[in-house]
RNA sequence: GGAGGUUUAGCUCAGUUGGUCAGAGCACUUGCCUUACAAGCAAGGGGUCAUAGGUUCGAGCCCUAUAACCUCCACCA
């Protein structure tokens, strides 16, 4: 019956993950009998390899997702991957580079080739790497946000969005990343504090009369300059609005104007506006009918309204018009100044604001019933914060810049007539034009990875096809991602959801913080901290890893990684598969398993009502997402009540030549340990999965095996009393015996004083086992105790060991004082506390009985001990 | 400039509606190859729960300030 290896090594993994796919344990197919619970991946990017921060996801949808399928759920798990347009493309056009092919030479179609090519060969990597974890998703679902029906659904929403004039196109500041060559939204652009400078120089008045000095971070975009603002309260420049102004290096004339944005007391007071390259600039032109100039092209070097600087990248033309300035006596001074640059999500290099004709999404007729939806606790966010969080991002949410110039990704569905120009969004090439024309040509620019994402929780079930998935598993249950991406994809998801199913896309929002290195810095490529956690795998096992995420974390917040929590769980895997191992090793041939025996003793009985509680607190806390305390309760009670306890215990029946007493235990100990594997098995499925093999019908899957349920029939509080009472004379033995030196191959003899001898006599078997203790004999009183023995005060018994020269008197005396002390300590709080008549007025009576019960139990080891310490003398 | 979070043992963190809540793991000390496990067993040391007030019979837990650190958002040139 025993083949197992006494170190748990985790090189069945694979054979285990085999073994789940080939039964189709993961596939979900709607059942109208059962309640479904439906998570949607987060799906990775194609371009990506598995970090900490998707082990750390995966784990805990895949713990829910084998916590609800275990407890009767129909259960869908959706695994797919994003094919991350921008990221991809970037990639794809770096490999083509070091071939010295660029995307133009190529050309659009054989581009995408190359870029399927790619997907093909390397988007599945990710996928691969996310099964090595143990996810329980349904593969034969696995989506892509560029397959048909994600594509459908695309097309369906942009089209729908145009209809309800949702989507426009227009001439709008956007951002721009010079090096990407793309428009980006407001969410892609990261702000990062650099150290620079403010500027200050003058524009003096065409007629002579002085000049205005101006301060800013940006010199070069003086060249696109069209007017200087001040704000019109300021008695500095009050009588000089409207004035022209000479703008240096240029022979241009642009205006003093007045606009209350301008702050009096910052810089100067007075701001050189550039409508064409700055977003508030760009609104103070449209206020003042200004004209925009743009001077930064989409390379980001300097365009010929840029003059002699035209050619120039942006940075360079800063440099030179600077000393331009300097060498013409514009240049006042230059200030050391702090401040936060955007700059692109993906690449980092700055991003520059561009009046760029672009697709938007309109933002604020979807965002009101997104907001409601929240409100109203349709959606719940755990932690409950978070939604803080979204509402602010909601409330004050700008219009979504949805195209890029990027070749890979949905392509906009808007054709314009070849001759006149019309514009006509639709699913397919028009046939004619209402000029008559008959040829088109279609948009260029591909949309926003995060339209297509915003769509996943239905695109996925066949959306806008009406069919049984989709009724059956949406709205989804839950949807489990951390705090990075609530605007990216999380609100989105959740206006997207409202306008085209009509409902929420997921009832609850579980947010989970992010995985930092053992000193609390974030994982980073630049850093160099990043751990693999396919190594980590490698080493310890997926469930080691799983078990280590899931422990003791709270909700909502960031954990740290370390080797060292890593490899206690490693060792907890090795602990359980020892405690199984001994079970394992001492069935026999037609012994009955999993069952409780119909007569039970103290030991039984203690082990179920302990086994029952957790049941009870692990349900409890994996239905709020409490993964932390449920993993922490799980460990303990593994090792510290049914390893450390019960199974020692259980020797005494199973090495005993009685037979029945063997298969009594064999039936209890089975028992546990099989509800012990199923409530671990969400968390370390693997090792469960194993160990449940190897007492268990061939093909017969604990993850299928239904959830443990809390049994009242099996809560027996008496006898938890009294086995916690055994612990605490076995533990006070060992104390003893520890302290005086005794080692454990000597056996010792004690004398016993206790109320009920019935029940030490059924505990008495085991002291030998748990402490070391030959032989007991009762005593009617104090008195018959030996003199120079030790005296030890429980609850259950007061336990003379005598020791004989080992004891020294002055010692045992010291002790003993040393124990009265705190006995009295325990006297006088309960006593100050009964005594005082508010809080005997105040406080619960079931508070006051627990005070009184103390005081009564103090009192009581009290006096024992008093005896004790004078029968020494 | 707003908003949120964190502060508990040497380290990493738990502490559910205020009433055995002062805990766990690792590290540390001591003794053990006790026939499941040295990735182990047993015993132990170690914390004014950031600071100062307040509410309460009772406060890591609630309230108010303060400090330190972290994160997000925001157009101050």
């Amino acid at each position: 019956m025993n083949d197992m290896e006494k170190t748990y090594n985790p090189e069945f993994e694979q054979r285990i993950y085999d073994f789940w796919l080939k039964g189709k344990f993961f596939e979900s197919h709607p059942n109208p009998d059962k309640e479904p619970f439906t998570i949607m991946m987060p799906p990775p990017n194609i371009t990506g390899q598995l970090h900490m921060g998707h082990a750390l996801d995966q784990t805990l949808q895949d713990i829910l997702t084998r916590f609800k399928r275990m407890s009767g759920y129909e259960t869908l798990w959706l695994p797919g991957t994003d094919h991350a347009s921008l990221a991809t493309e970037v990639k794809i056009v770096n490999t083509l580079r070091e071939q010295g092919i660029s995307k133009e030479d190529l050309g659009r179609e054989r581009f995408l080739e190359k870029a399927w090519e790619w997907k093909n060969k390397y988007g599945g990597r990710i996928v691969e790497q996310i099964k090595r974890l143990g996810s329980s998703c349904d593969w034969s679902k696995e989506a892509f946000t560029m397959d048909q029906n994600c594509s459908n659904a695309v097309q369906e929403a942009f089209i729908r969005y145009y209809k309800k004039k949702l989507i426009y196109r227009g001439d709008r500041m956007i951002n721009w990343c010079p090096r990407c060559k793309t428009a980006l939204s407001d969410a892609e652009v990261e702000y990062e504090e650099q150290q620079s400078n403010l500027w200050h120089y003058h524009y003096p008045f065409v007629d002579g009369s002085g000049y205005i000095t101006i301060a800013t971070t940006r010199p070069e975009t003086m060249l696109g300059d069209t007017a200087v603002a001040v704000n019109p309260k300021d008695p500095r420049y009050k009588d000089k609005i409207g004035k022209m102004l000479k703008l240096p290096l240029t022979d241009r004339e642009i205006p003093l104007i007045a606009d209350d944005y301008c702050e009096m007391d910052f810089g100067t007071g007075a701001v050189k506006i550039t409508p064409a390259h700055d977003p508030n600039d760009f609104e103070i032109g449209i206020r003042h009918n200004l004209p925009q100039i743009r001077v930064i092209a989409d390379d980001g070097t300097m365009n010929e309204n840029a003059g002699i600087y035209a050619g120039l990248d942006r940075l360079e033309c800063r440099k030179r018009v600077v000393e331009d300035l300097k060498a013409q006596g514009y240049l006042e001074k230059i200030e050391p100044y702090a401040h936060k640059v955007g700059t692109c999500y993906r690449c980092h290099e700055t991003v520059e604001s561009i009046v760029s004709r672009q697709w938007f999404v309109k933002m604020k007729p979807l965002a009101e019933p997104a907001i409601k939806a929240v409100k109203t606790k349709k959606i719940e966010f755990i932690p409950k914060h978070f939604e803080k969080t979204y509402f602010n991002w909601m409330e004050n949410i700008k219009d979504w810049c949805i195209s890029r110039q990027l070749w890979w990704g949905h392509r906009i569905p808007a054709y314009y007539c070849d001759k006149c120009g019309e514009m006509y969004v639709a699913k397919s090439m028009p046939t004619q034009c209402k000029c008559g024309c008959t040829t088109f040509h279609q948009d260029e620019d591909a949309l926003d990875t995060w339209f297509s994402s915003a769509l996943w929780p239905f695109s996925t079930l066949g959306y806008p096809k009406k069919n049984k998935n989709l009724s059956y598993y949406y709205p989804t249950s839950v949807l489990v991602t951390g705090y990075d991406i609530i605007f990216f994809w999380v609100a989105r998801m959740i206006f997207s959801g409202l306008e085209f199913m009509e409902d929420v896309p997921f009832n609850e929002v579980l947010i989970h913080g992010i995985v930092r290195d053992e000193k609390g810095r974030k994982m980073s490529k630049s850093l160099g901290n990043g751990i693999d956690p396919l190594e980590l795998i490698d080493k310890y096992g997926a469930d080691a890893l799983r078990f280590s995420l899931t422990i003791n974390i709270a909700p909502g917040s960031d954990t740290r990684f370390s080797k060292e929590k890593l490899e206690s769980c490693r060792n907890f895997c090795n602990k359980l598969w020892n405690a199984s191992r001994f079970v394992i090793m001492n069935i026999k041939k037609g012994d009955e398993l999993d069952v409780i025996p119909s007569r039970l003793n103290v030991a039984d009985k203690w082990i179920l009502t302990r086994l029952n509680s957790v049941i009870k607190e692990v349900t409890i806390n994996l239905n709020k997402y409490d993964f932390g305390v449920a993993a922490a309760k799980l460990y303990d009670f593994t090792w510290s009540e049914f390893c450390d306890w019960y199974i020692e215990v259980s020797k005494t029946s199973l090495y005993s030549n009685d037979e029945n007493q063997r298969k009594h235990a064999i039936s209890m100990l089975t028992y546990v340990l099989t509800t012990i594997l199923k409530l671990l098995h969400p968390i370390i499925p693997f090792i469960t999965e194993e160990i449940y093999s190897k007492y268990h019908k061939k093909g017969d899957a604990i993850m299928v095996q239904d959830w443990p349920s809390y049994n009242r029939k099996y809560i027996f509080h008496k006898e938890e009393k009294a086995f916690e009472d055994l612990i605490e004379l076995v533990t006070s033995i060992r104390n003893t015996r520890a302290s005086m030196n005794v080692v454990p191959s000597k056996k010792i003899h004690i004398q016993v004083l206790t109320a009920d001898n019935n029940l030490f006599k059924k505990f008495e078997i085991y002291l030998d086992k748990l402490a070391g203790v030959e032989s007991v004999k009762y005593l009617n009183s104090a008195d018959e105790a030996d003199k120079s023995a030790v005296a030890l005060v429980t609850a259950l018994a007061q336990v003379y060991i005598p020791m004989g020269e080992l004891v020294d008197p002055a010692k045992e005396k010291e002790r003993l004082e040393k124990e009265l002390a705190q006995a009295e300590g325990d006297i006088a709080h309960s006593e100050n506390l009964l005594n005082n008549p508010s809080f005997v007025q105040r406080a619960p009576q079931k508070v006051i009985d627990t005070e009184k019960a103390k005081l009564e139990a103090a009192q009581n080891k009290y006096k024992k001990i008093k005896e004790q310490l004078d029968a020494l003398k």
